[in-house]
DNA sequence: CTGAAAGCGCTTACAG
DNA sequence: CTGAAAGCGCTTACAG
């Protein structure tokens, strides 16, 4: 059956429709000027003989893959114990299908790996365009891919000068509701977990900061204390504030809120009544929390998304400036 | 700079090294008949102009494009909160970094975008082989890629009686080992949280069946209760088991063991003492929870090196008859 | 509107 | 050991 079938070309096809292959090839790709009976003929000929076109070959003649790679640069740890990355898969595969493009995983173990891998990207033909995740300020590949032709969209801002194109969440906004929450709920002795490896964390500090100079709120610098975004780096971070006996804190991330939470437990205190605390992300697994976990929600599947068709209009040439995206964020009130 | 320079072509090397593209397409394929000097000549003019070779045009003459698919069968809410899929991804790319081969990600949506995309996979030529995730018995890509002559590996045993290639872990001797420690504990009341979903849950309830039938120790009907492997189900499952007071009970995944675990708690029963319970999976979390879960550990990320390593064996022709690699698992012991 | 032909950048028998 | 040449299966000006 269809093991033994020949894999059929243009050619083949032609011959069937009493075509040239190259009409063939134009009502495949919907060239528009065509006699309408010519391509029903030719269409049915492929119907009937289910032929695809060589995707190989038809990358080699057009000089388009259709591939895209989606880069996470080497952050293993993080990657492991983070639901993020797939939702960010999830929204961009959703996006991909629905284009026709395809998806290829760039995931590095290692910096050395990255560097090694970095060229074949560059420089092999295989992909047309980048999505890269920004995870951390010191990227390599920022640098890297701007001095390149390949077209490119960050998730997330990047720390860079220069101008490109990147999707991200309101992060500055977030960390701002979050803080107006806390402040609203009538808390004077906020407290925050941060996080400062990347600018995600950056930009939350900077919200929950305006938010307590807008209200006119100050911050014992006791109160502010760092985490990793992990859980286990909130639990520690939690340890360090309960001598400033804080009322309220915002910690720049679930997973960190986590912690905090199970540190804030442990300690004998009670969310909401002793201490207010709201996350960031809203993970699946905030919601199921004990008590559930306030949180700025972002979008992360959109994110997603919206990178792909980016870079899908990049890639069509629809585009030419960089184009910066910012998804909302929204604040979901659970226990706080 | 970069943004400039023209790609170079084979042509281009063989007429800067002296010598005809053909002998530079050898050297770059470590063809073994080469002139060492010749070879050296060659070597350095492509280290001096960075040449790399196209992909694509590679492919295309040698009917190989290096692309392996991973396709994970629609199954989303499994998927955005299972960390699974990131050790199996993380265990793949590993491995296709280490051999050179690229990753192409599969992921569907709904189960049309499942049968539309098969086509495109089996028929465009563009992936040399499949690592396909058996996450439900009812996989309809089992009898699709079948009947193709596309190499594939499954990660998990599909249920199907045709012998095929597949990784996967030892189920049925976990669930066993996981039933003999709370025998082993004392516990005689033993009740199972299982789910009959896919083949893993399958194995699971066979191996923990074989145990009790080893030590000759009864279940009662009534402690045999069903989930969907979420945490949600594990705690409801778990609220079905409190009539039966069991002494012990073995969630054939982790994430109902935890589903178990709050229900439990929130019963104000106390683990291990008033129920000792045995999770499956080792998850990140299972070690975070309070108390800590003993679980059995299976080695994900090595199912992923596994796969990679037996589909570019089955792509090098090395094997020919279809293959299975079963990896050990082990008892995990913590509160239980 | 359609076809003949060149070309995409490689690989690989086939000679020598 | 190395080169000339054909071929992989498409796309796309160029004519007509």
């Amino acid at each position: 059956m269809n093991k033994q079938t020949k894999k059929l070309t243009l050619d083949d096809i032609g011959a069937l429709a009493g075509v040239s292959r190259a009409t063939v090839s134009r009502v495949i790709n919907d060239y528009p000027h065509i006699t309408p009976e010519v391509r029903e003929r030719v269409q049915k000929v492929i119907v009937e003989t289910g032929y695809k076109p060589n995707k190989i070959a038809q990358s080699l003649a057009s000089n388009r893959s259709g591939i895209i790679g989606l880069v996470i640069p080497h952050a293993v740890q993080t990657i492991l114990t983070n639901p993020y990355f797939l939702h960010l898969i999830n929204g961009i595969t959703q996006t991909t299908n629905a284009c026709g493009l395809n998806l290829s995983l760039f995931l590095f173990h290692s910096m050395n790996e990255e560097v090694q891998m970095a060229r074949s990207l560059f420089y092999t033909n295989l992909i047309d365009g980048l999505i890269i995740t920004a995870d951390r300020k010191e990227n390599p590949f920022v640098k890297q891919v701007i001095q390149h032709d390949i077209p490119f969209v960050f998730v997330g801002r990047p720390q860079i000068k220069v101008p490109i194109s990147y999707v991200n969440v309101a992060n500055v906004m977030g960390a701002y509701l979050a803080a107006e929450h806390l402040i609203n709920l009538g808390r004077r002795r906020l407290a925050i977990i941060m996080c400062d490896h990347n600018t995600a964390g950056d930009d939350r500090y900077k919200g929950f900061r305006q938010a307590l100079d807008d209200y006119h709120i100050e911050i014992d610098p006791q109160r502010i204390v760092r985490g990793d975004f992990s859980l286990e780096s909130g639990y520690v971070a939690m340890q360090q504030l309960f001598p400033t006996v804080p009322d309220a804190v915002f910690a720049a991330s679930d997973m960190m809120a986590l912690g905090a939470q199970r540190a804030i437990r442990q300690a004998g205190l009670i969310i909401p009544d002793d201490i207010a605390l709201v996350g960031f992300d809203d993970l699946p697994q905030s919601a199921l929390a004990e008590p559930p976990l306030t949180t700025i929600r972002q979008p992360i599947e959109d994110l997603g998304i919206e990178a792909v068709n980016l870079l899908n209009e990049m890639l069509c040439q629809k585009i030419g400036l960089p184009r910066q995206i910012i998804l909302p964020v929204e604040l979901v009130l659970r226990a706080s």
